[in-house]
DNA sequence: ACGATTCTGTCACTCTCTGCCAGATAACGC
DNA sequence: GCGTTATCTGGCAGAGAGTGACAGAATCGT
């Protein structure tokens, strides 16, 4: 009975939990289709809600604020999925190689859905309100991954200097953010596990060029 | 006739631009009171605007939105500046080296205010919408040391890889942000400059250690 | 079918931020 | 000095995000 096409659908549950999935989904699909049309300053909540022939009121039930609407839920379930994967490396892997291995394994599955990802960035890129949510969203990834990290060297016996732990952090986003942009650019630049692994192996072997001149120092 | 304690006074200007100087520190020193007193969010523009005697509405002519009072003006300052010394790098100092120099001539003022920075980080830390803020702010950072690197290595000669790049100064960032924290979270720390130093050279050396073991890959 | 639970809509409200217009104040020419 | 002009300020009105409270509707357990 519950069969489509062949394909089993997920456990009915009960009607109201079918029906708040049914409107949360149509309220997100409702703001990115406004948001691509018309810019997310100028859509206003009451649109999304009227798209949807809900109030405004229940707009917020569904979303804390109308930024959440395009980046809450799903990135946060898979980042901590990114995070367990992390936890579970084994304790003598270097850290960086397991940042590397748990971010990798963790993108292979973006690499299906680039044309939503790719919508929803344009939005996100073209709000400034949006792109700073959006980086106070990777900070706390960050943050969770520095926490990990230490866990790890705790365990692992090492004294774990903070300054390296947020180094190693921090480089594992950079990395992160850097490949999944050029990816974003053009499919001209490959597949996104391809961009990773140059950006985490680039990053590994060390900025310093073989060789140069000395850098001058301030003026005055 | 403009001296005081045998240090000059910078030019009097007009009387509107001393008024209008006065009342744009005494709104930024009102704000950053009233913030760590009462939290920023619990703190209105017309609280702010009432502790200086002047109408909200004037609030946002000098400032464009809340958090601006707080964030604004000499950052930018010091950015351009920054920037401006990056470019005038000579063009064959490899650029990590480059960044290197630029960012700590420019942050060797900061040294010796450290009670400032730390009292406006606070109020920033505490408060997540802040974050995203200032986040957003490094982010531009970002794409202007991207702009500046890409145009030495254009007039070097050499091709440049956008992925490259852009890893170079997502690492100039989080070297910078990793040892500001650290040295904004005790006095025990360190010299800021020092701090700086041990952070670029971490990165330049590499993040791989010697050897371990193989990392695992993703389950299913 | 009947209470209990949960969801939704309406109303009222706070706060940020903007446009508009009238009045105050300083700057400039004479 | 005095009048003119540019600039600054305050008050008003309003849009939009977000929140609390309450009444009614839908759904769930039995």
């Amino acid at each position: 009975m519950w069969h489509n096409m062949g394909v089993t659908i997920e456990a009915p549950e009960s009607l109201r939990e079918r029906k708040k999935a049914r409107t949360q989904e149509a309220l997100q699909s409702a703001a990115l289709e406004l948001f691509q049309r018309q810019g997310f300053e100028h859509t206003t909540v009451e649109d999304i809600a009227a798209a949807c022939e809900v109030s405004p009121r229940t707009f917020f039930r569904y979303f804390p604020t109308k930024s959440d609407v395009l980046l809450g839920s799903d990135v946060e379930e898979r980042r901590d999925r990114m995070l367990a994967l992390l936890a579970a490396q084994p304790a003598n892997c270097p850290a960086w190689a397991a940042l590397r291995a748990a971010v990798l394994s963790l993108t292979q599955e973006y690499e299906h859905e680039r044309e939503r990802i790719a919508a929803r960035m344009a939005v996100i890129e073209a709000t400034p309100s949006l792109r700073a949510t959006k980086s106070e969203y990777q900070r706390g990834w960050d943050d969770a991954v520095v926490e990990v990290l230490a866990d790890r060297a705790r365990r692992a016996g090492a004294p774990a200097d903070p300054l390296t732990l947020r180094l190693l952090a921090g480089a594992g986003t950079v990395a992160l953010r850097a490949a999944v942009d050029m990816w974003l650019a053009g499919p001209k630049s490959g597949s996104l596990t391809q961009l990773l692994r140059e950006a985490f192996d680039e990053l590994a072997a060390g900025l310093e060029p073989p060789t140069g001149r000395r850098p001058v120092t301030a003026p005055r």
